[in-house]
DNA sequence: AATGCGAATATGTATAGACATAACGACTAT
DNA sequence: ATAGTCGTTATGTCTATACATATTCGCATT
C-alpha cells in the first residue's frame, strides 16, 4: 500500500502500538467505511490518546498513508480521507543488466553505433544543448539468453559526463557506465507504444508492425542534463508493479 | 529524488539541521563521489555528531534515501551507497475522469456493454473465481473533448463488490463506482503495448495496426479479488512521471 | 574444521516534550 | 464591504532517551 515496500509487513501482524499497527487500524476503518472518502479523521493527538500511543507514532502512520495517496493532510486544516484517490504505484527501474540477471538469464550486449553528432532538435532541447552543439550518440542492443531484449538509443552531453568520450562503450553499456559515473541523477520518465518498422523488427527479432513498449528517459545530475535515452523493448515485454 | 514528492522541497533550501538538509548533504557527498557506490557511510550516531543534530533526524534522512533506492541499509551491517541503483519512480494513477479533467478537457463516457458471463480462464484465475462462476463484464469508452481517450474492459467479482449489480453503469463508470465503493484496494499493475485490430481501431479512432499502450490492473480489497481491468489508451498517449 | 553461542553493534522504533509553520477564522480598521 | 492583523489550531519537525531486533563477529566447544 505504501510507497515503501521495504518497511512493509503483513498488515495486522504488528501490535496496535506500533506505527504499522496504527496504519493498519486506520486503513481498516477506511475500508470498513467508518471513514468514507472525504471524511475528516480525528487529529493526531486524539487518535494517539484513543489508540494508546504517542502522537509521533500516529504521525508516522498517517504520513505513510498520505504518501500512498490514501489521506490528504494539510496543516491546520487537518487530515481527511482522499476523495479522489490518486493511487501511487512505485516502479522499480533497474539497470538493464540486473533486470535480466534477476530473471536468471544471461545478459548480452552489442554496441551498434557510437558517434559524435548534432542531435535532432527535440533531443537537443531535452539536453538543453546550445544550437549546433554535438553530443555522443550511442545505439546498443541488450540480449537475454541471446534473445534481443531492449534497444538502447541514447544521446549524452559530453561536458555533463566527463570521461564518457574515453569510455569503452563496446564493453560496458552506456546505461551501466552512467550509473557508475553519474549515479543517482533525477529526471523524467515516460512510456508509450511504438510500431516496429523494418529496422526495429530486424533488431528486436519480431515481425514488422508489432507493437512495442517504449520508455523515454531524461537524466540530470541536479544541475545539468546528462543524457536522454529511448529504450524500445522486445515484443511481449511487460513492465510490472504493485500498488 | 525520493519516492515521496509531497515531502519534497527544493534541495539545499533547508538548514543543515533539518532532515531535508541532512538528506541533501548526504546526496551531495554521494554525487561528489566522496562516497562512491558500494561505500559504507558513517553510522547514524557519528553522522549526527558530525552534522550537529539528533540521531532521529539522521535516521529520517537516511530512511528517505533508502526508500528512494539510493542507500542500502541493514541492521548491524550498517548503511552503504547502493552499488546497483534500482531507482524507484512513483507513478500517479488517477481516476480516469480526474486525469482528463486535469488536462482541462471534458470527460465523456459511454457504456458499450454490460453482461454477466463466465470470464476467460486467465481472468477467472486472476479473480480467484471457482470454475464456471460468473462475473460482471463491462466494456466502456472514456472520451476527452469527444475524442476517444481510453477503452475500459473490466471484469468484476460480484460477491466482492456488493451493490455493483444494481449500479447504473451507464451513468457512472465502473472505474469511478469502484473507487467510491471499494476504495484503497491494493493490487498489481502491468504495462504493455498492443496492436490495434479493426475493433480497437474503430473504438479508439485510429488506423488498424497502430501501437497502443495498454495497462492491466487487478485489484483486491485486502481479502478478495474485486476486479481485473484492461485499459487500452488512445494512440499517442504517454504515461509520464519523474524519478 | 565445523558448529553453536553469546556479546557487541547498527538500525528500527516508541515516547514525552518542545518549538516551527501554515492556514483558518474572527476581529478590527479602513 | 474590504483588507489587514492576530490568535488558535493541526500538522511538521527536532531532541533526548530508551528499548527492540537483527546481524555479525569472535570465542569456545565439539
Amino acid at each position: 500500500m505504501s510507497g515503501a515496500p521495504p518497511t512493509q509487513t503483513a498488515q495486522g501482524t504488528k501490535g496496535p502500538r506500533t506505527w504499522q499497527g496504527v496504519r493498519a487500524e486506520v486503513l481498516r476503518r477506511i475500508r470498513a467505511r467508518d471513514w468514507p472518502p472525504g471524511t475528516m479523521i480525528p487529529n493526531e493527538a486524539d487518535l494517539a490518546r484513543e489508540l494508546g500511543c504517542a502522537r509521533a507514532t500516529v504521525n508516522r502512520a498517517l504520513r505513510d498513508l498520505a504518501e500512498a495517496g490514501v489521506l490528504d493532510r494539510r496543516r491546520r486544516a487537518g487530515t481527511r480521507v482522499a476523495a479522489t484517490p490518486v493511487r501511487r504505484a512505485v516502479l522499480q527501474i533497474p539497470v538493464i543488466r540486473d533486470e535480466i540477471a534477476a530473471q536468471g538469464r544471461d545478459h548480452g550486449y552489442r554496441l551498434l553505433s557510437r558517434a559524435l553528432a548534432a542531435p535532432p532538435a527535440a533531443t537537443a532541447a531535452a539536453l538543453a544543448l546550445p544550437e549546433g552543439a554535438q553530443a555522443l550518440h550511442v545505439r546498443a542492443l541488450h540480449f537475454a539468453d541471446a534473445q534481443p531484449f531492449v534497444l538502447e538509443d541514447r544521446w549524452i552531453a559530453p561536458e555533463a559526463a566527463p570521461g564518457v568520450l574515453d569510455a569503452d562503450l563496446a564493453r560496458i553499456s552506456a546505461n551501466e557506465w552512467l550509473v557508475r559515473h553519474a549515479p543517482f541523477a533525477s529526471g523524467t520518465l515516460s512510456f508509450g507504444a511504438v510500431t516496429a518498422d523494418a529496422g526495429l523488427a530486424g533488431l528486436l527479432d519480431c515481425a514488422p508492425g508489432t507493437a512495442l513498449l517504449r520508455l523515454d528517459r531524461t537524466t540530470s545530475d541536479g544541475a545539468r542534463m546528462v543524457t536522454a535515452a529511448a529504450l524500445t523493448y522486445h515484443a511481449g515485454y511487460r513492465l510490472r508493479t504493485t500498488i
